[in-house]
DNA sequence: ATGAAAGCGCTAACAC
DNA sequence: GTGTTAGCGCTTTCAT
């Protein structure tokens, strides 16, 4: 019973009857032509009767490490964000960064995740509203947000193809519309209401709306309660389309479209907003707006990572560590902290024609 | 224009006329009572000028830092795999551990994101068959995969379950199946397909089946080329009934079926696996397997903490570190390496009533 | 209230 | 081939 201290080289040293630099040198694979074969399975055997491992920060204090970046996202089951961190971290680690992922709703808890690692920028995604700027002088770039202060930001341009989306609805012949949104307190869904209402506004379309959770289940007790509510004449509700914040809540309208018994589309015409895979599972397939969500995360990294090559150059960025990054060499020469748009495109699906006027 | 090295606490403490070691005061928050407001201040504009932000590395070394458990998924995108991810973490963090994923298929590039980082244990999901079990002596445990060898594991017990869903198509009048199966090489899906077999072998059912991608699209075409090749009389198809690996291939045989001209389930019945969103958006709801992803991974990095406490409380556990874990104690005296079983759960959802037959 | 000094465990010259 | 030695940047007594 050897007490609760982790072993260390020395102690392996000692046990293999060798000095300290040998084991390091059998254990940094330097022991070709250096250390004899013998020696080398001597200093093995100890280390693994003592259940050795090297002490990763003490290497990493001494010749440093890859350099890290932290991505968060609010929610890794939600499709949309995974794929933001895959595109993300496509390009860090292409460009020869660690990656290291924080769940977190909230600037504050992501800052308490940088802290305590050895972070050199942070990219987040789609976070509340409101929070203060990271108090760390490290380089970060916020995604589908407000950008806290100079941060550089990427986000989707949604408004024009939502407007593009209501614009088609009014030429099928739609006048009277439903939005469903997402109660999250994110920038992005204040644009989309936004986008929606002036819309709405200029071809003098009526437009009822309600707000619910993130999910399935709520957008189909939220449009159940609409149509109730909005019930038109004939049986058939006070509007010919719902459009919907996010994929996930046009499902729930299909679903409480079945249960008041209507037909999407020949009733009911449904929109989303993302393009998940729940858009083409289900029938008919879901008109939507596209929302490159790898892309979003890959260009927000590749600002970032070429924010933090560029004050490398310039031989004052802080944290400049031992680890090369390869590629990534990119001579734009972007404002930091430039709002970049990434395009949505508008994908019709399903019919959306109206049902016949006073039918 | 400073030199590219990062700016250390002595800097700080220069520029400050002050002594190190009152930067490092300043920077633990310990400076209530310890070091004078005026001093205080001096310290943290000498600081902010330099971008001074305190070595995550040299400090951990110093004082040890929380302890570390590793969880790799081989694809974050699934949500499955986000689900386990998810549950595990939460485990986790109540355990005082902390989390770094790695998204890797198979155990040597797990084993790479390993090394370098000061990870104390490991919780490996569904990894490919065949790769060789971890050199380091990192604890481990597997999930949804044959245990490489002295690890433990957990997995789900699906043969009974699938076992059932089968019987339950031969109760409904169903005697010719197809079996669409994924092609990836896990130990889950050899289980799948034995099952599979087993159950027609013992109902006397004809079976015909195929492989393909984990994914819709690869689906649709694997079941449009099975329905093809297969197709019986009166443009019926030569079986009644689909059953699939997982959800997401159900989803392109709903695709295949309506692009045969085929009504689900009326003309065929489609069952799946995992119950993930998807399942309850098509049209009919599917008939799956429900597997608890979520409990999945909570129960492994359940047993993984209980190992590494144990080993801790043994007084020979390697990589003891200064972080104490709170809760999660558990006295359960499990063998280490027990394949623990969880249950699956049978959802008979959509109708699965075979067609009329001779129709 | 502040400073001096001793390491944490490891790597990398440089000696022998 | 193997041992000696000097730190990496920080925390933490212990003096002052």
């Amino acid at each position: 019973m050897s007490n609760g201290r982790a072993p260390t080289s020395h102690d392996v040293a000692r046990l293999a009857g060798v000095s300290q630099s040998t084991v390091s040198l059998v254990f940094r694979g330097a022991s070709s032509g250096r250390v004899g074969e013998r020696t080398r399975r001597t200093v093995l055997d100890a280390a693994r009767e003592l259940g050795f491992r090297p002490n990763a920060d003490a290497r990493r204090l001494r010749v440093g490490g890859p350099r890290m970046v932290l991505i968060a996202v609010p929610d890794i089951v939600n499709p949309f964000f995974a794929r933001v961190f895959t595109g993300a971290r496509a390009v860090a680690r292409e460009a020869g960064f660690q990656v290291v992922l924080s769940v977190q709703r909230d600037l504050d808890s992501v800052a308490a995740d940088v802290a305590g690692q050895q972070i050199d920028a942070v990219l987040a995604c789609s976070l509340e509203d409101g929070g203060r700027p990271l108090e760390d002088p490290v380089p970060a770039v916020v995604l589908d947000a407000e950008p806290p202060q100079g941060q550089g930001s990427v986000r989707f341009d949604i408004a024009p193809v939502l407007t593009e989306l209501v614009d088609h609805l009014h030429r099928l012949g739609h006048r009277r519309i439903a939005h469903l949104r997402s109660d999250v307190r994110t920038a992005t869904f204040r644009e989309r209401t936004e986008a929606v209402d002036a819309a709405c506004e200029r071809h003098g379309m009526t437009r009822v709306h309600a707000s619910c959770a993130l999910d399935t289940g709520s957008a189909r007790e939220a449009a159940s309660a609409l149509l109730a509510e909005h019930a038109g004449s004939g049986g058939r509700p006070g509007f010919t389309a719902v459009v919907c914040d996010d994929d996930v809540l046009s499902v729930g309208v299909y679903k409480a479209a079945a249960d008041a018994g209507l037909a999407v589309p020949a009733d009911l015409s449904v929109t989303g907003i993302d393009d998940v895979d729940l858009a083409t599972a289900v029938t008919p397939e879901l008109t939507t707006l596209h929302l490159p969500g790898e892309e979003l995360g890959a260009t927000g990294m590749r600002r970032l990572i070429a924010r933090l090559e560029r004050g490398a150059e310039r031989g004052d960025g802080p944290r400049a560590r031992a680890g090369q990054a390869a590629g990534a060499r990119s001579g734009s020469a972007e404002t930091e902290t430039e709002c970049v748009r990434l395009p949505a495109r508008l994908l019709v699906r399903g019919s959306t024609a109206p049902p016949a006027a006073g039918g």
